[in-house]
DNA sequence: CAGTAACACATTGTGCACAATAGAATCGTG
DNA sequence: CACGATTCTATTGTGCACAATGTGTTACTG
C-alpha cells in the first residue's frame, strides 16, 4: 500500500500533503510572479515561454515550439496569433514542405531579450531558496516529470 | 547576479532549466495522469481537488474552499455549478449571513471517496519516486510556493 | 504512379485561471 | 440608528490547456 497520498485506514492525506497539489499550487504562484515580471512587456507567461524558445534558435516550426513547451497546436496556433498581432513574431509557411509554419522573432521580440536576465534574477530571489538548492530542486521536478509523461 | 535562470554573459537558461518551466510542465503532466484516473468517476483534476477539501470537511463555504485551493470566486462559481449539474455537490444560501453559499457532499460524490485511495496511489506509482523522497520534494515545493507568494 | 497512410497545422468546444466589476448583505463607527 | 466600508458570491472577458476533428501536404507501398 502506498502511504504517499493515503493513510493506512484508507484516510485520505489532506491536499496539502499531496505531490500533485504541491506542483499544482507551486506553478500558479510562481506563474503569478511571472504575471507581475511580464506585465510591463504585455506578454504572458505561455507567450514568454515561446520567446525563449525563439531567443534560442532565432526560428522554429509550430511542431518543434509544441515539442520543447509540450503543446500541441490547439494551445500553440491561437497564442502565436497573438504573438503575431503584438509585433513579435512573424508566421510564414516553408517552401520546402507547405505543411510546416516557421515562426521567426521580430527586431522588436529580439529587444526584449535584454529584459530576460533581469526578470530571472527577480524569480530567483522570489523564491527564497538557494542556487544550488534550486538547482536540485528543478532537477528533481524534471525527473518526475519525465517519468510521470513516459511511464505513467 | 543570479545565476539560476541566469549565465554569467547574460545568456539565458534554456527553459529546461528553469525552476518555473519544471513546475509548469510538471504540474500539466501529473494534471494529465490524474485525467486518466478520474476520466471513470466524470470529474476534473480542479473539481476532484474541491470533493477533497469536501470529504474533510462534509461542508465548506465557497471562501473556504477559495483559501484552501488558493482560487477565486471566478473560478469556483462555475465550477461548483458544474459540480451541483453532476449531483455531486448542493449549495444552499446561508440563512445565518445570506452573503454565504455553502457547498455540501450528496451521497453519490461520498461513494465516491472509496476511489480515492486507489487513484492515490497509482499517482504515487506513476511518479517513479520512493516515497519518502516523494513527501521531501512536495515539503520543498511547498515551501517555495508560500514563499512566493507572501513575499515574492 | 495510384492510393493510402502519416504528418503539420488549424478549428471547435469544454473547462479552468484570473483580473475587473457588480450586487447584496453585514459590520463598524460616529 | 445611519451610513460608509468591508465581506461574500457571481458575472464578464481574456487567455491558456486539451480532446476531437478537419484540411491540405508529403511520404510510403504495392
Amino acid at each position: 500500500m502506498c502511504y504517499c497520498d493515503v493513510m493506512p485506514d484508507t484516510a485520505i492525506r489532506p491536499l496539502e500533503e499531496q505531490i500533485c497539489f504541491a506542483l499544482y499550487s507551486a506553478s500558479r504562484s510562481i506563474t503569478g510572479r511571472y504575471r507581475e515580471l511580464l506585465a510591463p512587456l504585455g506578454v504572458t507567461y505561455p507567450q514568454y515561454l515561446v520567446l525563449l524558445v525563439l531567443w534560442e534558435t532565432g526560428t522554429s516550426t509550430v511542431r518543434q515550439l509544441g515539442d520543447r513547451l509540450q503543446l500541441d497546436s490547439g494551445t500553440l496556433s491561437p497564442l502565436l496569433k497573438r504573438l503575431q498581432a503584438l509585433g513579435l513574431v512573424t508566421r510564414t509557411r516553408s517552401t520546402l514542405d507547405e505543411r510546416v509554419v516557421e515562426i521567426s522573432l521580430t527586431p522588436a521580440a529580439s529587444e526584449m531579450r535584454n529584459e530576460a536576465p533581469r526578470i530571472a534574477e527577480q524569480i530567483c530571489a522570489s523564491t527564497g531558496f538557494a542556487l544550488g538548492d534550486l538547482a536540485r530542486l528543478q532537477g528533481q521536478i524534471a525527473t518526475l516529470a519525465t517519468q510521470v509523461r513516459e511511464f505513467g
